[in-house]
DNA sequence: CGTCTATTTGAATGTACTCAAAAGCGGTGG
DNA sequence: CCACCGCTTTTGAGTACATTCAAATAGACG
C-alpha cells in the first residue's frame, strides 16, 4: 500500500526505516470515483496529494466554459495547484478524476510540521517543484516548435499507454486541438 | 549601482545591512551588448544571471533552425536555464541580449556557499523558483485558452512598454506566430 | 436494452500561413 | 551629414491547416 510512495520519495531523498515510518504515519488515504473532483477552481487547496492508483487532471475552465487540460497525473504522480496550496489562495485550476482512484495526502499543515521534523522532504518537494518547472518549460516549447502531430507523439511518449485509458477529448484539450481533429490525425498515422 | 538587485530581494527576505553587504561582495558584473550571447546550447550554465539594466531573452532554436522565444528578461529579472545550472547538464535554451544590458551574477559554486552561510536565499531562489513555475503555468493556460489577439494583450500587460523596445519579430515568436500576422493584428486593433 | 456521450466522417468555412514585393528604419562609412 | 546597405515591417494574393457544423456510427454506463 505504501510501496510506491516510499519508492517515489527515494527517487531523491535517502529515508531511513524511521522515518519511512515517520512520514507514513502522516499520510492519509482516500478513494474517489472518476470524474469526481477533487480541488475546484476558487477553493484553497489545502491538500498535497500523491495519485497511488488511477489518474487525474489539472484542468482550467475558460468564460466560455471551455476545459482546457494542464496536465495529467496518472499513478506515482503528485497533485497539487502549487500556487494555491503554498499561497493559500483560492484555486485558478480545477483537479479530477480521470478514472477510479486511490489518493494518499498531505496537508500544509503537516507538510510544514514534516519539513521542521525532517528537511529531507524539504529537500523532495524543492526537487519536485523545480521537476514541475521543466516539464512546464518543456511543454511550453513544444507548444511554440511543435505541429500538432509531433505534439501528440510527445504526449505518447511522455505519458506511455495513457491514451488507452482516457478519452480522445482529453488529449486533443491537452494538446490544444479539437477532438475532430484529433480523430483525423490518428488516421494518419 | 546595487540598489536594484537589493530592493529585489527585499521582495521576499528581510537583510540587515551586514547580510546586504555580504551579498554584495560576492556578485560579479558585466555589461554585454545587443545581440551577444549569455548562454549558448549545450553548454553548462554556470551562473545565474540578474539584469539591472537592458533585457534579455531566453530561446529555443529548433532542428530548422528556427528561434522560439521562451521569456525576456528586462530589468530587475533573473535569468538563468535552471535544469542546467542546478543539474550542472548541457543547457537546452541560449539566452542573448535584446538590448545592451548591464548584468550582475553569481555562480553555482558561490551561490551553494551563501545558501549555507545564509539560508535566507535559499528561501529567496526557491520563491523564484515557484514564480518562474506560476508564470509558465499561465503561459500554458494562454496558449491553450486565448486567441492570438488575446495572447498579445496578455504581453503587453505582462511586459508594460517592452513592445516599444524589442523587434516585432521576437513578440511574434513569443506568441507562437509569424512577424506577418502580428502586424496584421495589430492593425486591428 | 436503452440512453447518453464520444468518436468518426464529410463538407464548408475561416484563421493563420507562405511567398513575394514594397516600404520603412537603423546603422555605418564615405 | 547624407547615402547606402541590410534587416524589419507592411501589404497583397493565394494556400493550407485546423476549425465548425451536422449527421452517422460506436461505445459506455446504468
Amino acid at each position: 500500500m505504501y510501496q510506491k510512495i516510499l519508492a517515489n520519495f527515494a527517487l531523491h531523498i535517502n529515508l531511513s526505516t524511521e522515518e519511512e515510518a515517520h512520514v507514513v504515519s502522516l499520510l492519509q488515504e482516500t478513494r474517489i470515483r472518476k470524474n469526481q473532483i477533487v480541488l475546484r477552481e476558487g477553493e484553497v487547496c489545502k491538500h498535497i496529494y500523491f495519485v497511488s492508483e488511477g489518474c487525474l487532471r489539472m484542468y482550467h475552465t475558460d468564460k466560455q466554459g471551455n476545459e482546457h487540460n494542464m496536465l495529467f497525473m496518472p499513478e506515482n504522480w503528485w497533485a497539487v495547484d502549487i500556487a494555491s496550496f503554498s499561497g493559500e489562495k483560492p484555486a485558478f485550476y480545477n483537479i479530477s478524476a480521470l478514472e477510479n482512484c486511490r489518493l494518499l495526502y498531505l496537508s500544509y499543515r503537516v507538510l510544514e510540521d514534516l519539513y521542521m521534523h525532517n528537511p529531507k522532504f524539504e529537500r523532495f518537494f524543492r526537487i519536485l517543484t523545480q521537476n514541475g518547472f521543466n516539464l512546464y518549460q518543456h511543454r511550453i516549447t513544444s507548444s511554440l516548435s511543435l505541429t500538432a502531430r509531433e505534439r501528440y507523439l510527445d504526449f505518447r511518449w511522455r505519458y506511455p499507454g495513457l491514451e488507452l485509458r482516457i478519452a480522445q477529448k482529453h488529449i486533443a484539450s491537452y494538446l490544444a486541438i479539437t477532438p475532430v481533429f484529433l480523430s483525423r490525425l490518428r488516421q494518419g498515422l
